[in-house]
DNA sequence: AAATATTTTTAGGCTTGTCTAAAAATAAAT
DNA sequence: ATTTATTTTTAGACAAGCCTAAAAATATTT
């Protein structure tokens, strides 16, 4: 068994999204961008890391996760949604508020936690944002979802998930009465600024073309 | 609102409960045994605890909480002891199984996770273990209680906790159908090694004097 | 009261994870 | 193909938390 830290745990979540991404190598100041740290802190980081066997490092090539590294980071990722789901369904928060909590308790160690929690909380494939939620061995569900920005007028969609997980954008789908599962039509694309008019439970809008990117639809 | 590391919250938590058994200021000596660090360490934390206001330190006279580190020290042990009653009654653990995890989570920081953790819960007054939880003002109920080494034979208690909460004691006596809320009958104490002769539905048990020592019952 | 024993603190070091500034390597441009 | 720009690494520092060994303070004996 391995040991390893928050902050080590963190940087290789960090390399997995940005690997998602983008294809090849993850670059240092990619990454030191991502963890809000200077490149020098995460050149230091990824020895610890390639030390450990998590990460194949290559001085000035950049990094991938190891099938280990990929491992711990893919069941970093289960434990924040599995934890993400459990403030929303069973505490009551709201779905712009967990994102700080679940980042801490996404680095609770012991046997079991996390496939009790999963038990518990009757095997959730998606997180309150929509975002899919590995097993236990670590395989992903992929939805086919396309964003808002993508759709031609006249076509409509369910909403699946988001890209911004910040609160002020989750805040406005709030108050828009935008959530998972609501259906979204497109009326009309601004030409000028590439807004989108929709409607949403008989109601019009206008979307930002900044908001509509980050809406991801299943189309109907 | 001030920040405290896992460290100083594990200190502090120390010091409290150091305090409970032994009136006075707690010792460097008696600190760092409870924390399993050196005399060193501690008298280094002492002075970090001390710039923080958390506890009032006086070199070479030991240490006690300020008004604010008791507070501190209270909140924890309402979040450990909360999520130990999250981890049995809802996910399914043993009682010897979280205290790890508790330890852990009570360090997870933000507004009202703990609050909502105890509606959700039903404000649970006793923990696994029977051990009185705080509520959200730093209040304690204090159950009269009394160790089984202090039953006169022909006696009888309801379990209603535990003063050693490690695997071992408690598996023993998951073995013999101790649990929080059994009668227990004092038949008998053994002159020559202190030992218990109990009743326990029915069946009888003999107790050594440490595993009677760590059970606290309430007189029928 | 002086000597001895115990407790506590200080001094100096180590690791993790961060920083800034300087050096080195790679990439881009002329 | 050199020069210039960018990216990355190294070097040297610092704070938190731990250590051991030595020094200082307090407590206990005689």
């Amino acid at each position: 068994m391995l040991l390893t830290t928050s902050a080590e745990e963190n940087y290789l979540k960090a390399i997995f999204k940005i690997s998602e991404k983008e294809p090849g190598p993850v670059l240092t100041n990619a990454l030191a961008a991502a963890m809000g740290t200077s490149a020098a802190s995460a050149t230091d980081m990824l020895k610890r890391l390639s030390d450990k066997q998590l990460v194949a490092y290559e001085k000035y090539r950049g990094v991938t996760l190891t099938p280990e590294g990929d491992r711990l980071a893919t069941s970093l990722i289960r434990k924040h949604r599995l934890w993400e789901v459990f403030l929303v369904e069973k505490l009551g928060f709201a779905w712009d508020e967990v994102h700080d909590f679940a980042e801490q308790l996404e680095h609770v160690q012991g046997d079991n936690l996390t496939d009790r929690l999963d038990d518990y909380l009757n095997h959730p494939r998606f997180d309150p944002h929509g975002d899919p939620i590995p097993d236990a061995q670590g395989r992903w569900i992929r939805r086919p979802q396309v964003r808002l920005t993508t759709l031609t007028p006249g076509q409509k969609g369910i909403v699946t998930g988001v890209d911004d997980h910040t609160s002020p954008f989750l805040q406005y789908l709030d108050e828009l009465g935008i959530a998972l599962g609501v259906a979204i039509e497109l009326l009309d694309r601004t030409a000028y600024d590439q807004s989108s008019k929709v409607r949403i439970s008989g109601k019009e809008y206008t979307l930002s073309e900044k908001a509509s990117q980050n809406l991801f639809l299943r189309l109907e």
